[in-house]
DNA sequence: TACTCATATTGCACATAATGCAACACTAAA
DNA sequence: TTTAGTGTTGCATTATGTGCAATATGAGTA
């Protein structure tokens, strides 16, 4: 951003409190400190009187809040301006899983790609636990990827949909029981989400240790669910969409998984590119107008 | 500043030429052509076409041009405003040698405090040749020192006045011919602009070498020359202001050292705090009225 | 065609600035 | 006196901007 003290400045002109003020800018009170202090200096003037206790504005606070409300205005006035004069032009990297490349991503792209033609779109698909990594190394602009159970530092998450996590066994004539089901080994991701998930369950369940076959992506789960090698673990969504659906059933466990929610993922930084901004902002029109 | 990247794109659509545009503005070229390159990614417009031969202003640019033109004008206006306003805050640091303790400085202090009376200003003394590392260790605000040879990286300059440097010897009855005073040890600052000069100078008289005596600071030169432990070399300004300015006397060696510019040195992240640009342009103006 | 010149861009290393965390300082209230 | 609330500072880490040198590309020229 261009004006992001100003922001700032305006934050606490707001809140009259470091504190508040700080969080509603998603960064430390210190940082929100030293910008200020960066601001005054700069001016020349005392912008607000902190009594340990209290924040007023000063008179020539004042003054420049009126300049930085016009000028934040006029900035985004100009960003606008420019996105609806004519085509955006620009790059866009997108991460998926195979998976969301069944499910959301398809009308997310096209819904993209009417409202901004110019706008060359990279697709790369992956395990769908690595999507995290790669927008944090800066290789990918944005990803779409599982909301994972902590925040992660620097990463922005717009929710897409939300689906559980269902138990898939390979389809047989004859029934089996939950219990014998349980029995066969457990097919699961290296890591990601539903992992976190599954060893939270299994933790939970007590000390039943299960065999567990590794494997990465969950079609590959649902591969090897199919072939018989086991129960596996995968979002219901996933098997919706997935060619295996007709091979693999769900087993009803009850088990408590938590869902899964599934969204874009990007950085701050990366969504001040015009291109990542202009499609996080069609994603989530998409997803009020139900069209996701 | 908070406008940097409007002022580039500025000087860009006015040469329409990167390397002359990023001479202008004091930068590489390369740094430039980030600099477009992120506010292009930024607003999702190519502002520029450029065609290896020939750069031309997009239309995008164009209407970029009218915002950014207003907002550094905004900008600058919101600054100068509230230097009217009222008074200025801030702490100024200023580090001087004796030198111009006794000569420059007190009218400078004094013209600035009149106009900007609630600046806190400090004052510390010492050797002249150690006041440009003084700035760039970030220590103190605002140098007065000696114009060095060659520019320094980083470090702004504003001329005050020129002085000569001189040969001075003991004040003695019989006047000593210029020839014996050389034979006499020479008084020289360690290091610093007018060290430079002497070095230079004696280097093109040939392989003279003369005792040298290192001492630091004017003031100290001067002592050592009025106790007549030798010849010393200082800018003619300091020896009429001097205490000692009686037990001395110029001797006129017909050497033909190049005159001694003395003025304000800073950093440009310095002049960006108001207390300092303000203490600057008085030091200008002052110039300009022949007040200094 | 081959060569040189002019120009913008990129790779890489480095300097500078921004940030978060933890410790601190100060004040009001209990 | 203690405790809770709040802004600020020290320090280490990270992000960002910059310059230099190398590269790419195209125009003019021999």
């Amino acid at each position: 951003m261009m004006d992001h003290e100003l922001k700032l400045f305006l934050s606490v002109a707001e809140h009259l409190h470091f504190g508040k003020a700080s969080q509603a800018c998603h960064l430390s009170a210190s940082a929100l400190t030293r910008s200020i202090q960066r601001l005054e200096g700069e001016l020349g003037h005392k912008l607000f009187i902190r009594d340990n206790r209290t924040v007023q504005i000063t008179e020539a606070g004042l003054l420049f809040k009126k300049y930085a409300l016009k000028a934040v205005q006029e900035w985004q006035a100009v960003r606008e301006g420019l996105e609806d004069r004519d085509l955006i032009y620009g790059e866009l990297s997108i991460y998926s899983s195979l998976t969301a490349v069944y499910s959301v991503l398809p009308e997310l792209i096209s819904l993209f790609s009417r409202d901004f033609p110019e706008v060359k779109v990279g697709l790369r698909t992956g395990a769908e636990e690595e999507a995290i990594e790669k927008v944090l190394e800066g290789e990918i602009d944005i990803a779409v990827a599982a909301l994972p159970d902590k925040k992660v530092k620097g990463i922005e998450f717009l929710p897409l949909l939300v689906t559980d996590l269902v138990f898939v066994g390979a389809k047989s004539p004859t029934l089996p029981s939950p219990a014998s089901s349980l029995e066969m080994p457990l097919v699961l991701p290296e890591k990601g989400v539903s992992r976190v998930r599954v060893d939270k369950w299994i933790k939970q369940q007590g000390e039943v240790t299960k065999q567990i076959m590794e494997v990465s992506g969950n079609e590959a789960i649902l591969a090897m669910v199919s072939l018989g090698c086991g129960v596996g673990v995968i979002p219901e969504l996933v098997l919706e969409k997935s060619p295996f659906s007709n091979e693999v059933e769900i087993i009803d466990t009850g088990a408590d998984l938590e869902p899964y929610t599934v969204g874009l993922c990007s950085t701050k930084k990366n969504l001040e590119k015009a291109s990542v901004g202009a499609f996080w902002e069609t994603a989530k029109q998409g997803v009020l107008k139900g069209a996701v």
